[in-house]
DNA sequence: TCGATTCGCGCAAACGTTTGTTCATGGGTA
DNA sequence: TACCCATGAACAAACGTTTGCGCGAATCGA
């Protein structure tokens, strides 16, 4: 049963009964006796206002697209669930869209999300260069926020993690523990978030006081070339004495390689990871990681979201802001001896 | 720019410009002159017919609602993943609740679905019984197919793996292995997924041919609480030989308390878990794990729906389509040698 | 008692589609 | 020439809301 039905069963008029189950009811003056009387049989019938037509009138679907690279990836499910968690107390509901890494599929993606008329969008985009992606974004009818990677030349609000000083930082504590060889695992050399990570671990060792080697190895984020990198920098001679890594899976490739090679930890090789896993605490020995405040960077785009939602779906005026990341010192990474400071 | 104005545009009535657009140009005879005049305007023009007006006048969104416990728990982010995928081919869009393994979040969010006609739902519930949630579902306007979990007394379509045969099944692996003291840990007892492998379990060690002992843990689903039952389990005199985990967190805490007590595995404990992890191959030992065919089961489940949707939203007739799970044998699982068969 | 307010609600247009029906045109046949 | 039919496109209703406007009745001050 529908709202006209309602109102033709109580013998109102629709608008009636729409000011009043739109809980517009003292605004248009309706009067407590029938408001109520509608409110009676409102609940008795179960009749709600249909979505549908509502969006239809006022413009507005009451939904928003977010797009994410893996959903399986831990970091972005703690994301979505808490940006879904934030927005539904908006009444705003979340369309879900996995791109799979792949930056032809977040093309089809977009487009489509543009086409459904959404009332907006988040977007933690792939982050490879791309012409076609940047246009498609500047001409947006809705407010998108950009998190965690960047579109380069694209004119937009994002929010994300400071990743160069993430990556000073990071790198900053293992030189600082003695380390003068640091080895790096990336994900993909394109993404711009793991660019920005790694210009910070560069720049770090070059500021150093005393002269420090880097070595960089890394090309996806699949299991397979996480494992085969992790070889690859495990074997590199002389072998780094610290490693960081920049993704999930990279983690898991050294964990597992080092053991394989009997690499003992952090005796042998200290080990810095990004983003905290589930299992960071509880492998052996305890994982030192460098997170991303998840919360707050889903709380404020949210936020920036839901305001430029306010102010009519108008694209927000672009600012980048940016988090710090947080340390967690744990027993992977150890003084390095040999080489005090 | 919308189709009616684009009509106006190309001096054409809009019900024209529908046709073309919606891919019925010739089924309305509509001339292959008119019908390329108007395709051409619409990609210069970029006009899409708006989804709003075509599902208000249609009655479908084109959009479904997928509820799942938790979308950090890596199964239920791979569910999603593959849902979404194969819905994204016949063009229908996901919408994402997550209820946080929370029974009253998810009546809410239930109650907000059906309110917001969506097409269908696909439902993986938090798995307590509850007399409200099933009256919810009964009387749903839309079809709903479940998965992972049950709602007793609901008859409704559900796409799961076959629990009882699960827990049985390695149950009787562990048993095999020489085992005779076994320990489970599970997640919660209410969840109905838990209670099927559990009383699968149960059932190989009351069949084995030899007396067995079997104790369980277990109370929840954080990390909290699976290190101190984790812990409980491990202290239990005698201690089980060899331990089955239900939930990725209880293997974790075992993991995590048995290196603590400076358990070997296999040595000392053999483990089987539930679920494969991105880090179950990559640990040390490589752990024995009884994973479930999500593909499978998405496609399925994808399958059900669809097939509902085209019959016009009716409810499918209740049917439960169970999936065998999958026995990967590592090393962590030992021949128990003290009490060989 | 009468004009002016206020109150409470109905009327109707609009949002953007889809689709059954109708209508004008032109070519073919009788 | 008169009629029929196929063709191609327009007309209009419907989907379910929201909201500016208007109208009758009640209330109020003078």
């Amino acid at each position: 049963m529908n709202i006209s039905q309602l109102a033709e069963h109580l013998g109102l008029a629709v608008s009636t009964v729409s000011r009043v189950l739109s809980g517009n009811a003292e605004k248009y003056r309706i009067s407590n006796q029938t408001a109520d009387r509608i409110r009676e049989a409102a609940v008795l019938h179960q009749v709600v206002p249909d979505p549908l037509g509502t969006s239809l009138r006022k413009g507005k679907s009451g939904m928003i697209g977010l797009l994410v690279p893996d959903i399986t990836n831990p970091f972005f499910a703690h994301l979505a669930r808490a940006i879904e968690l934030h927005l539904r107390k908006s009444r705003i509901a979340v369309q879900l869209c996995d791109s799979a890494e792949d930056p032809e599929t977040e093309m089809e993606l977009l487009e489509n999300l543009l086409q459904r008329r959404l009332d907006g969008m988040i977007l933690a985009p792939v982050g490879v260069e791309s012409e076609s992606l940047a246009r498609c974004l500047e001409g947006s009818p809705m407010p998108i926020i950009l998190m965690d990677r960047i579109v380069s030349g694209v004119a937009l609000p994002s929010v994300s993690l400071d990743h160069f000083a993430a990556g000073k930082l990071a790198a900053t504590t293992l030189l600082q523990s003695g380390h003068s060889h640091l080895g790096c695992l990336r994900g993909s050399p394109q993404s711009s978030a793991d660019q920005g990570r790694l210009a910070g671990v560069e720049e770090a060792v070059r500021e150093w006081k005393s002269p420090a080697h880097l070595t960089v190895k890394g090309s996806g984020y699949s299991l397979e070339k996480s494992l085969s990198e992790a070889q690859a920098l495990l074997s590199c001679n002389p072998r780094p004495t610290a490693i960081l890594t920049l993704t999930g899976q990279g983690t898991l490739g050294i964990l597992n390689r080092a053991n394989d090679l009997q690499i003992r930890i952090p005796e042998e090789l200290s080990l810095l990871a990004f983003d905290k896993q589930p299992w960071s605490r509880l492998v052996s020995p305890p994982l030192a990681t460098i997170s991303q405040p998840i919360e707050k960077m889903a709380t404020r785009a949210t936020e920036l979201l839901i305001e430029a939602l306010e102010k009519g779906k108008k694209q927000p005026p672009p600012q980048q802001i940016l988090y710090d990341a947080e340390l967690q010192l744990r027993k992977s990474v150890a003084h390095f001896s040999a080489d005090a400071d």
